[in-house]
DNA sequence: ATATCTCAATACATATTTGTATCGAATGTC
DNA sequence: GACATTCGATACAAATATGTATTGAGATAT
């Protein structure tokens, strides 16, 4: 009889997955470089034994964090986004609503990721790595925008790549005021006021 | 006779101003957590002494390091949109190019620009100071987009504020991208092609 | 069932950083 | 010119974080 006892220990991918879990908020609260394993481990219940046996080091870590938030985006910004153009109404409102609602990580999310960015900006190496997933999602972008515009008039390439690239700025130049100042402006408020007066203006004239 | 002998020892403000140099590097290679005391000061060469003599704690010399760097920057970004808004030629183009040119602040001022950022979002005492320090900026650019906004119709106060806001965020995504991708887009690019295309149509149609 | 192996907790040694104290040189005052 | 004071360099001590080694419990194979 090969039957197995009932299993007690976690799997590797589980302790993984729970030290990433204690990284994501520790990273958020004390910075990057802020977060000693301690830090991260006590969270989840953890000791750094875990830590330590789980990740190479905190670089690992920290990219196997970002790529799992990464993929969840996108998953979901995908979907939001075919959907968006599929529904029925003002295309460029249900694009905008469905960006803002689906694409709008909260506050623990962004601290990540401007924490990744500037990571990304002061290491070479993971720059591309950066730059890669945001390729990544910019392409999701592209893909919205070039579908609303085909029901006025084809939009040019290169003026997608930088509409894209456009969209993705002021979202998240717009998280972090409506994060900064939450009484001032809200979260997505910007976003929404670019994308309804003044991108649906911009595909209308092109 | 009182003649005093020729100064030897620099005054305390210029040891603390070498010591912000010092920082402003450090900041901007290691991130703000990062940098050590002996990492600031020998970049500079001196030594922790004057480093502890100078201020009193990391926050300190932080906060006396972006408030030098935001101080230039409104004076040269005041100077240089009054100036635009003087010349001849296309009033938004002029507006746009000498944000771009002004207030393109350099590899560097963006890191530390952004480290502040993520600080002030952890910290509640930092956020006040941040937004006030931002205040200022917008001010600048709502005052700037007013003038602009005369030679067609006024704009309204509470779209002068978003329109600004937005403008930074703009601005501020723009240069990230163009630091992370240099060969794909170029720095002010993506706020030239938001002030020109969009940004335009957006106040001739006010 | 026994043996082997894996994973995570604990203990230990090391390195890095910071704060404090001390000391010497430069400055300004009387 | 002597004296008190300030500034900045050096030395010292404590705290914190990391990496490695060891150990015990649980899982898998024979």
């Amino acid at each position: 009889m090969s039957r197995r006892p009932a299993r007690t220990r976690p799997t590797r991918a589980q302790t993984r997955e729970r030290i990433m879990d204690g990284a994501l908020d520790a990273f958020a609260e004390r910075g990057f470089q802020g977060a000693s394993q301690e830090d991260i481990c006590e969270r989840v219940g953890l000791s750094r034994g875990a830590y330590n046996s789980s990740f190479q080091s905190k670089e690992e870590l920290f990219f196997a964090l970002y790529d799992r938030i990464i993929e969840r985006l996108q998953v979901r910004l995908e979907a939001s986004m075919t959907e968006a153009l599929l529904a029925s109404g003002p295309v460029i409102d249900n694009f905008v609503k469905a960006f803002v609602s689906n694409y709008s990580f909260d506050r623990k999310w962004y601290l990540l990721q401007a924490e990744f960015r500037l990571h990304a900006l002061r290491n070479p190496a993971v720059a591309s790595h950066y730059a890669a997933r945001q390729a990544r999602i910019l392409t999701v972008i592209e893909h919205a925008i070039a579908r609303v515009g085909e029901q006025k008039k084809p939009v040019g390439p290169g003026k997608l790549s930088r509409m894209a690239r456009l969209l993705l700025a002021v979202h998240e130049g717009g998280m972090f005021q409506g994060l900064l100042e939450p009484t001032e402006i809200a979260g997505g408020e910007l976003l929404e006021f670019f994308g309804t007066l003044v991108m649906a203006r911009a595909l209308a004239a092109n």
